[in-house]
DNA sequence: TAGCCATCTTAACCAACGTCAATGAAAGCC
DNA sequence: GGCTTTCATTGACGTTGGTTAAGATGGCTA
């Protein structure tokens, strides 16, 4: 029942803005810019050009990709996170949708943003190119858990690093993002019950 | 029956080189560093620091994960493929191990040999940046197939794209590789044939 | 050649998920 | 309040993968 939780291969990341001096962290914050979008909205859809990336300060997005007019949610980004991999920039294209769960507060970068950033801040472009790096293998974390562990334990993981997502989010999309049909999460959470 | 295969989430890659100028291809075959493993021989282990990273020239490295002592083959590199994503350095470790199916010919590359690389080649960092983030939308995409498709479908995808690998690979790791066992490919073929 | 080992197949049985359909419960809307 | 919509649950049933165990095949070696 238990997750293979490789030792160097965290599931979480550590604050990538903590190797920064409180000054530099400081500047950063007058640089960032950061917009409200409403419950419901669309950060981005499939095929669209990936123009900007976002950050999460307040509230919810979920990513889903889209197979027979059934969605498969890819993950949920809450506070302190970045939607799917901070990629953005000529010739990249969303792989999947994004979609506000809640009403959210993001931080949003662009090319121009993001050059002016690295201009002002050199040592922030190491850090991003490492976080990515952290990133990457996480996701060959992700598909390795995905391959070898059951849905059960799968649950039992998610329900035990990120539980406040149950509160926020309807279990239909937790089954999608879990890999089974609704019902089958139902079922799956009677039987912990009785045990 | 059909894989999503989103038109603008490659699942393979272009030759990163092309873009080089053929000057500068032969200059980086000049720079390269080859080397001979023998079949069954491990490039990294699980938890290992990663120095090197490794580029397949000929032959055919399997990656997996373990798990309660069984083997979960995460991907099958052959000609022309990069091991993983291509990151090394300080502070980065082996999620998985990688073993030779066959003996092997490799490009391998460590920090300070890319640092040399880059140094000659200031192009080559911006397209193995570009590089880097297609491979990331590749692995949200194989997150989204693993989610979305069935065994037999992800059997009939990796049958229709990648055919040659069932001769060079046993087929117990190319169940491993689908996330099943080796006695439902057996039955899963079987039915295929039927149909 | 005989024996061993690794790999693949087959069969029988069980557990778990998918599907379809019906029922409940909660929230939002008129 | 009554209505609809959305979401979660439950049941019946079929399909499929896991498990276990037993052969079959082929290659390798003593």
């Amino acid at each position: 029942m238990s997750i293979p939780d490789s030792p160097h291969a965290p599931r979480s990341l550590t604050d990538p803005l903590q190797a920064l001096t409180e000054q530099e962290r400081a500047e950063l914050l007058t640089l960032q810019r950061l917009e409200r979008r409403a419950k419901g909205e669309y950060l981005f859809r499939a095929g669209q050009p990936l123009e900007r990336y976002y950050a999460v300060v307040e509230g919810c997005v979920r990513t889903y990709h889209l197979h027979d007019d059934e969605e498969f949610t890819l993950d949920f980004y809450t506070e302190g996170q970045t939607v799917l991999p901070a990629v953005a920039g000529k010739g990249i294209f969303a792989p999947s949708f994004a979609v506000c769960m809640e009403d959210c507060l993001l931080n949003v970068t662009d090319e121009q943003l993001e050059r002016e950033v690295f201009a002002r801040l050199p040592r922030l472009k190491d850090i991003c190119r490492q976080q990515s790096e952290q990133l990457q293998l996480m996701h060959q974390q992700e598909i390795a858990v995905q391959k070898s562990a059951s849905p059960e334990q799968r649950y039992a993981h998610l329900l035990a690093t990120r539980p406040s997502l149950f509160a926020r989010v309807p279990q239909y999309q937790i089954a999608s993002y879990l890999g089974i049909k609704p019902e089958s999460l139902s079922r799956l959470r009677k039987r912990l019950q009785q045990n």
